[in-house]
This record gives C-alpha cells, sequence and structure tokens, in this order.
DNA sequence: GGGTAACCGAGACGGTACGTCCAGTCTTCGC
DNA sequence: GCGAAGACTGGACGTACCGTCTCGGTTACCC
C-alpha cells in the first residue's frame, strides 16, 4: 500500500482548500487575466512556495478547481431515443452557467502552453466526451447507429460547435442550439452516407 | 477620402513593415507565448513607443500581419455542387501550414481579453466566413439548399470543428475530415429536417 | 555690426515670449523638477524644435527668463555709512519673494551640469555681485575698509550665508539675518586683521 | 532592544554592499548626473527591486553611502585656542578630496526634491555641524566666545562660504581660505556688537 | 516677382530610464 | 518536512521625455 506517510509535517488540507478558494474568488472578481500565483497565495493567506510546491501554475489550481466540479458526473437517464438523449444531456451542459469565462480561460492557457493543453484535455474534457459516448452505445443498441457512422466525428462537431460559439459569442447557446444539434446528429447517425 | 494627411512627420513605412516582419520572425523562432512588445520592438530596431503608438498589444500586432494574409483572398471556383466546392475551399484552408501556433496564440488572446475578442473576430473570423457564404449562395441557386436549411449553423459546424480539432490536437485536420464534412453539410444543407 | 539679418524667416518674438511665459507658468504650477522641454513647448502651443533651436535646455529658457528680472537692476541709493549702505541692500535682495524655488532649480541645474555652472555664474551670479562691489568701493572712497580688507572672501561669506539657509532652510533668510551680516561685514572691513 | 528578526528571508547584507560600492563605483566613472538606479543594479548585479525595497531613489543610495564615512568621525584635538582648533578642524573638511562631485550631486538632488533635502539636512550636515559646535563650546569654556555671540550664524558664515565656493568653483577652497574663516570667526566670536 | 533660406506648427522617430508587477527560487523561523 | 513570511534575481510592462527628424506652410531677403 501507499497510504502510509514518510517523516515530517503532512500536508495540510486547510491549506489546499484555502488556495483552491481564493482561485476561485479572485477569478470571479477580476477575471483569468488577472489571476497571478501572488495573488492566490496572498489571498489563501499562504505562502507562495506552497502553491508552487503543488501546482506548476495558475492553469493547475484552477483545473483542479474545475476537476472538482467534472466528477459530480452528469446523470444521463435514459429519455428512449437518441435524439432525446442528446438533448436532455445538451440542456444539462448549457445550464452550467458562469463557467464560460473561468472555462474560456483555461483553453487560453491550454493554447499557449502545450503541456497545459495535455492536462486539459485529459482530465477534463475527455471525461465530458465519455459521457456522451455512453449515450452513443446505448443508441446502437437500440439499432439508432448506422454500423459506418464514426461517432468520434459527430462529438467533435457537437462539441466544436459549442467551444466556438462559447469563444467567438457571435452566436447564443441555449436550448434552441441543443435541440438543433440533437436532431442533427440522431439523423447524421443513421444515414448511410454514400448510398 | 480620407488618404490627405494632417501636419507632422508622417508616419514610417519602414518602420511598420519591420514591426511586423520581426513579430512574425519571433514567433516562428520562439513561439506565440514568448512574444514581448519589447522583444519585437528590439528585432525591428525600433522604440517601444512606435510600436505601443500604432498597436495597443502584441496580438494587435499579429493581427495586423495575419489580416495582410487574409486580404489575399481564398478563391472558391465553381465546382459544379456544394459538396465539391466545400471540399475544394477546405482542402484550401487546411493547406494554409504553419500557421497553427499563430492562429492558436491569437485564439489564447482573445480568450483573455474580450476587447481583442472583438477584433479579432471582426478583423479575421468574419471575413473568412463571408468565403463560406458566398459557396452556399452559389449552392442554393443551384436548389441543392432547402428552404429552411440554416447557413449559419452548418457554418459554425465545420469551423467549430475545426477549431475544436486545431485546439485539442486529439485528432487530425486534414483531407479526409473535408471530406466528411463536405459530404455532411451537402446533405444537411438538402434535408428536410423535421418530416 | 551685426544686426544686419539675412535672408529668411525671422524670428519670431511672439514664440519667444510664449515660451519664456510658459516656462514660468509651468514653473510656479508645478516646480522646476517637474518642468520638461516638452511640457514648455505645449503649454506655449510651439513645436519642440522651436525651443531646442533657440535653448539647448530647460535651465537656460529658466535662467533667460531670471536674467530678464535681474537688468531691473537694484539700486543703490547711498546711506552714508557702509553698514546701512549694506542694510538697504540686503533688505531690497530678500525681499525677493517667491523666486526661492526657482533659484534652488536653477542651482540645481547647475551642480549637475558644469557647462551651465558657467552660464549661471556669469550671467547671473556675477552680476549680483557687481552692485556688491560698487557698494564696497563707495566705502573705501568713505575710508570705512582697511587696505589689506578682502572685499571678495566678505562677498563669499554674505552670499554664501544666503545661499545656505535658502538650500537648508535651517533658519530664517529676513532682515534680522540682513542686519546681523551688515554690521559684521562692516566691523571686518575695518578691522586689522593680523595686529 | 529591536534586533530581533520576524519570519522570512532576512534582508541580504551582499546585495547591500554591492549595491553601495556600485553605485560608488559608476559615480567616479561616470559622475553623479549620469547615474541611475537601473545602472546601480545591473552594476551590482541585483535586481531593480532589490535596490527600490530598501531606497526610494539613487539619491537615497549615495546618501547611505556617504553617512558610512560621516560616521568615522573626524576627531577635534584640543590645540588650545578657538582659532587653532577651528583651523585644524577647517584643515581636516578641506583635505577630504574627491568627494565634491559627490556632494554637489547630493546637494543638486536636495534642490530639487524637498524629501530628500530633509534627509541630507539631518543625517548628513546637521552631523557636521555637531563637530563645530564642540569646538565652540570649548571655546566657551575658555572664555573666548562673548555671552552674546551666535555660536549659529557663525557656523553658517563658515559652512556658507565653504559651499558657495564648491559650487560656483569661482575661488578655491584650501587652506588659506581655512586660515582666514579661522580668524575671522574667532575674532567675532569674542566682538562686543554693539558697543 | 520668383527664388532661396530660415523660420514656424506638428508630430513621428530611435532611445533610455522610470517605477511596478509577477515569475520562480531561496532562506529563515516555527510547528 | 511542511508551512508562512518575505527577500532574492530576472525581465516585461507601459509611460514619460529626450533630442532629432521630416513634413507642409509661412515670411522675409535678394536678385
Amino acid at each position: 500500500m501507499n497510504g502510509q506517510r514518510g517523516p515530517g509535517r503532512p500536508r495540510s488540507e486547510a491549506a489546499r482548500r484555502a488556495i483552491i478558494d481564493a482561485a476561485i474568488a479572485e477569478l470571479h472578481e477580476r477575471g483569468y487575466a488577472a489571476l497571478t500565483m501572488q495573488g492566490i497565495a496572498a489571498r489563501a493567506g499562504v505562502g507562495k512556495q506552497t502553491v508552487y510546491r503543488w501546482w506548476p501554475s495558475k492553469a493547475d489550481v484552477v483545473l483542479e478547481a474545475v476537476a472538482e466540479w467534472a466528477e459530480e458526473q452528469v446523470a444521463v437517464p435514459d429519455e428512449g431515443s437518441l435524439e432525446a438523449d442528446l438533448d436532455a444531456f445538451l440542456a444539462a451542459t448549457f445550464r452550467q452557467r458562469g463557467q464560460r469565462p473561468l472555462l474560456l480561460g483555461l483553453m487560453a492557457e491550454a493554447l499557449l502552453d502545450p503541456a497545459f493543453a495535455v492536462q486539459l484535455r485529459d482530465r477534463f474534457l475527455l471525461a465530458r466526451r465519455a459521457a456522451f459516448r455512453s449515450i452513443f452505445e446505448r443508441a446502437a443498441a437500440r439499432g439508432e447507429v448506422a454500423p459506418d457512422a464514426d461517432p468520434e466525428l459527430l462529438m467533435d462537431l457537437v462539441y466544436g460547435t459549442l467551444w466556438y460559439r462559447l469563444m467567438l459569442d457571435h452566436a447564443p447557446v441555449d436550448d434552441e442550439l441543443g435541440r438543433r444539434l440533437s436532431r442533427l446528429v440522431a439523423r447524421e447517425a443513421k444515414a448511410t452516407p454514400s448510398a
């Protein structure tokens, strides 16, 4: 086992929480761009070293906060059809308000730092896709998915459109969008591409 | 017209070019994240003030460089069908190699700075959509687009998927993707959504 | 002669006055340390080049303003004795209020720039000593000055004390000081130093 | 006492010394007017912030250097009479060569910045006057000072003349000047001012 | 009266230093 | 050894002026 501790003072859970909370608070008050390790440490009442000891950058602190939420997984009850399942799933996803600035900040960091991009993809974005994929598997069992359909591309279509609108802010991300995407994806899943 | 000059020494075109070129060079050599106004000015052999006088941030310098290329517009010859047109257009778009880091850097900046996001959207991204839209109009004239189709959503699907893959780098952005998207969009444009 | 003009537009007296006046105004409003060539030109509504064409530095502009006042020479009426003459002269000198910051600024410049120190000494300070010296000559004619007295040293004593108190501001520069210095100098002028 | 340290890394004495030394070196090589915080930090191999953390301006750095020397107090042995004591003291004072540019630089700064003027006066100039004052007290004990003499004015005379000549550089500051001033001050200290 | 020359305003130019901020690291004390 | 504190080197930030330059335009003179 690995639970045994070595010598020395154990990591302070209080400090961990204070840091995460300080990061979230700063983020809501002043935005992601204004986040600094310095500011997080000061607000948490913690030495800078304590932050650096556990997270290499501000993005990693925020990612840990986000990952906490991501674990409270979106339930995907069976609605009877692929389109209905998707519609419910997307509606639940879009309902997460107030996270837009946070998500955009993380994505910005990922675009500037390839190492963090890997973190973000593996610890957050792919987790989301997993939920999506389970819906497809259920639909396949129901015979709603053509054998040569490509669920990966369909997921890219949905998440791509979602992120694109989040980023550009030229069109809404709302239930109407959810319904259209659901219908489109359901139709394409069944389509016989070449006939 | 507006070409007339006021009093005072006119702006130096040589300095403008040197700055743009220096920015591009730094970007290729050391990446977007390592770009600094200081570095651009030094490399261009120019005072920092001269950079700040005309561009408020490094992102705006890069955007001007990108905008130059964007003006060399992508020609969209008529290939006879919506699918063929789209395929040609996307192939041409994907062919622009080496610009990935640059585009991701600009997008990162836009995600962190809403004011710049507007710039990027209006001066670059919407210009790209215009080309796309003209293809749709041609297809509509050919009767390939159902009356209740939504070209805006279809464009979001394509560009969304493109950006999503560029950013996450979990799947390729290649001709194969172009063909699939072309076929999908052509099919959806014709689809009778609800019947 | 040298008064004849060559070809070309003659110097604008209006610009000259505007610059001097702007310098004085800035000086009174924001202090010598905050003076800048840029600020003077802007306030005078004049191009920077016009200032630089005629004065090499802000100190020279201010010096020209000061020299104007210095030419309105202190009259030294005959009061009947060396002590009385000195007392009247010093009282008149000390009366020039509001010029302390200006004088200190010029002196500061002189201390930092040897070339300007020469200007200040020759165009301003030595002019002041000339008035002082004429008082001594009058006293010598009256037999109030011992043959081996050194008027130069006595002038240094008076002006030195004056400047020292102006600079350090640890003791007042007032009529009381004037009277003490007058008495002391008159006594020393007569003294037989070594006997 | 106050020597106890709180938490945190203690101030680096090595950095302090390097900064002071760099300032002195720059001063000798390029003069006070060319001193910059930037240059001091670079030469000391130290971050600019470390300089700013402890001194608000270049003048304060130099003042600390000067204050070090000032603490190595001028001894004032008893020479038997006021005139002899003064002569010895002034000779010792004038002997401090090479400090003229430094002193003038500090004075210039004081003239431009009233806050620094207070620093310079209290931490340096008044310390010098203290030595002078002790000579007077010794003379008073010997009966060489008239009861109504004003030592403060006499000190102003001496230091005023000294600074005046240092600044204007129109006459030497040498032993001859020292002897004349000593004789004059000794005579004036005894003088019955009004009889 | 048509040059020619020196002035004028405006303002951009290459630079240098400013003083601040933050990144990461290091060094101390106390738990 | 962890944690708070805080000083350390390093470097970019955006600003302010410096002193120079390059414009279009304006007076003067002098042929």
